[in-house]
RNA sequence: GCCCCCGUAGCUCAGCAGGAUAGAGCAACGGUUUCCUAAACCGUAGGUCAUGUGUUCGAAUCACAUCGGGGGCACCA
């Protein structure tokens, strides 16, 4: 949209033989007194010309006032140009929207560009919490969006299904096994899982295989309530997640990576590279040489990895995979590990900037003001599922999503849980809804769009109807900024607006009157519309779109 | 000490790539229902955009500094 008003300046210049640099920027002022769009070209290029802003704005409004579409162009201010439309070429837009149905806003903008999104890769050593619920929600946006502009985007899981905090859940399973046994334990080790799961684990490995664990050797009844506690614990965070509506296309398990030798393989590309060397027993990555603050190990003395060694053959994989951008979606408590990640993928003349890491900050959860307090230590988690069940699938998706990456989220379960005015879901779902009983209102007046001439449209003259209009047109737009910022709360405040908007009309002006049908059938034209692009923004949202409440 | 995020109305936050008088929701106060769902709508009030300097024709937006809040700095993951 802004697009053809800037060719159409282009050639207005071109037309003027006046100079220019592709600076400029056209917008929809937040004035309406100051257009439809508004563009400070001659602000920009006047030096160029070697003309006072206003003079060079003058000479271009010439040839705008002779054209079609621009009811009126004006010269404000120290020199904007400012375009007014006219009410026919909104009505054509809407004819294209309308004509669109769900596929407007989507495009081919993303020209099948390969993109990873990985996100949550919660360990798989208790269920998902919160944080995890906001990543999920987050990355299924995105994912969606993306999609729905002609990216190839991916879900990716990876599963932390090896290494220490794995054995640690192993044996913390174990000593509640032996409890059910009849073993005492006077001191739960701190170290070990506290939760509740953790017994339910406990009793539902002993329904299945009785005492016989305790007579295998501690390696193998180890190795046993390893596999069943990650097995159990995989299926509880797939559970959750079907829940909140979000599948991946992949899960990408760690002890895959081990078993393949990839980590191997990652080594011996580092050590290939010369960026590896041992000291006090332990072998060591030189990320300083990358920007790093100082070298990692990638070896412990005692002869196994740390984690960094998988994350490196893990993201090794990406790269191999042939993403054009990979997005790791990861909690604010990473983010000093990314330097020594980046470097590792530097060091393996890999093309570092392929990989963007999006921190999502913490969420704290309140209800009704007071703050819930989660305490992994205690085994008060609240768990994903506690939020789903409580506030519904819904609505926790939008709150999740409502707020940017960067900002701390305030998640007030008591709020999300109200039905009313309060609550922006209901209030966009009941937008949506409410467009769904007008037209079965239009149904039983006998009024409805069979054979209707857009002509028609002409009869929309109202400013709540032009501006409905007008905010559909953006809707491509937001999308894109959305998704090149990778802000999906940008589609949460858009739709909420629009929603607003609606309301506001409706209460103003009836849509369907049977003494004035073909108006009626304009505006149902109109709403019609507008519920479409609800329905739509709801869907990439992951959020339901229901025609009764 | 170093690094990351945040600081906009009483509260929770928008503000797209710097633009012309800073927005929304909630809370407060006042009003609207013979009519397509009042889960709605209208109105009133409320802000030196943390502070300072700089860049610019123009700064909430960019840069630097300061102050304040949150988080992170393992041969744990």
């Amino acid at each position: 949209m802004k697009d053809k008003i800037r060719k159409d300046i282009v050639n207005c210049l071109k037309k003027l033989k006046l100079d220019f640099n592709d600076n400029f920027t056209v917008e929809i002022p937040n004035n309406q007194q100051h257009g439809d769009f508004s563009t400070n070209v001659a602000l920009v290029n006047a030096k160029l010309n070697k003309m006072k802003p206003r003079e060079m704005a003058e000479e271009m409004i010439q040839v705008f006032n002779k054209k079609r579409h621009y009811k009126k162009a004006e010269v404000a201010g120290p020199g904007f140009l400012n375009f007014f439309m006219s009410n026919s070429f909104y009505h054509k837009y809407l004819v294209k929207i309308h004509n669109a149905k769900q596929d407007w806003g989507s495009s081919n903008y993303g020209k099948k560009r390969k993109i990873l999104i990985e996100f949550v890769s919660a360990n798989p050593t208790g269920p998902l919490n919160v944080v995890s619920a906001r990543a999920a929600a987050y990355g299924d946006t995105l994912f969606r969006v993306m999609n729905f502009l002609g990216f190839e985007a991916f879900r990716e899981f990876y599963v932390n299904d090896a290494g220490n905090q794995v054995d640690i859940l192993a044996e913390s399973v174990e000593l509640r096994y032996r409890e059910l046994h009849g073993d005492k334990l006077d001191d739960f080790p701190p170290e070990a899982y506290h939760g509740e799961y953790i017994k339910e684990l406990a009793a539902k490995l002993n329904v299945a295989e009785g005492s016989k664990l305790l007579h295998y050797s501690e390696k193998d009844r180890l190795e046993k309530m390893k596999n069943f506690a990650l097995e159990e614990l995989h299926k509880m965070q797939v559970d959750s997640l079907q829940k909140f509506g979000v599948e991946f296309e992949n899960w990408m398990s760690e002890k895959k990576l081990r078993q393949e030798g990839i980590l191997e393989e990652a080594l011996s590309y580092l050590a290939e590279a010369k960026c590896t060397y041992e000291n006090d027993d332990a072998v060591w990555f030189s990320s300083s040489k990358f920007g790093d603050e100082k070298d990692r190990v990638l070896i412990k003395c005692d002869g196994n990895p740390t984690y960094f060694v998988p994350d490196i053959a893990y993201h090794l994989t990406k790269f191999q995979r042939g993403f054009d951008t990979m997005i790791d979606v990861l909690g604010p408590d990473h983010h000093g590990y990314v330097p020594r990640l980046k470097a590792a993928i530097q060091a393996l003349s890999l093309d570092a900037n392929k990989l963007e890491i999006v921190y999502l900050q913490h969420v704290n959860l309140f209800s009704g003001g007071q703050q819930v307090k989660m305490s992994k230590r205690a085994g008060r988690i609240v768990t994903m599922d506690e939020v789903i069940d409580e506030v519904g699938k819904d609505a926790a998706r939008y709150f999740f999503i409502d707020r940017k990456p960067s900002s701390h989220l305030n998640f007030d379960l008591q709020l999300a849980k109200k039905q009313t005015a309060e609550n922006p879901v209901y209030y966009i779902q009941y937008a949506h809804a409410r467009i769904s009983s007008i037209r079965k209102k239009a149904k039983k007046s006998k009024i409805n769009l069979k054979n209707f001439d857009t002509k028609l449209l002409k009869k929309l003259n109202l400013n709540e109807e032009i501006d409905l209009i007008k905010k559909m047109i953006e809707f491509p737009n937001i999308l894109i900024g959305l998704a090149n910022a990778r802000e999906p709360h940008r589609l949460a405040t858009y739709t909420h607006e629009l929603a607003g908007m609606f309301h506001k009309y409706y209460a103003k002006h009836p849509i369907i009157n049977s003494d004035e049908p073909q108006l009626s059938r304009a505006r149902l034209y109109l709403i019609l519309t507008v519920q479409n692009v609800l329905r739509i923004a709801l869907n990439l949202m992951g959020i339901n779109a229901p025609d009764k409440m």
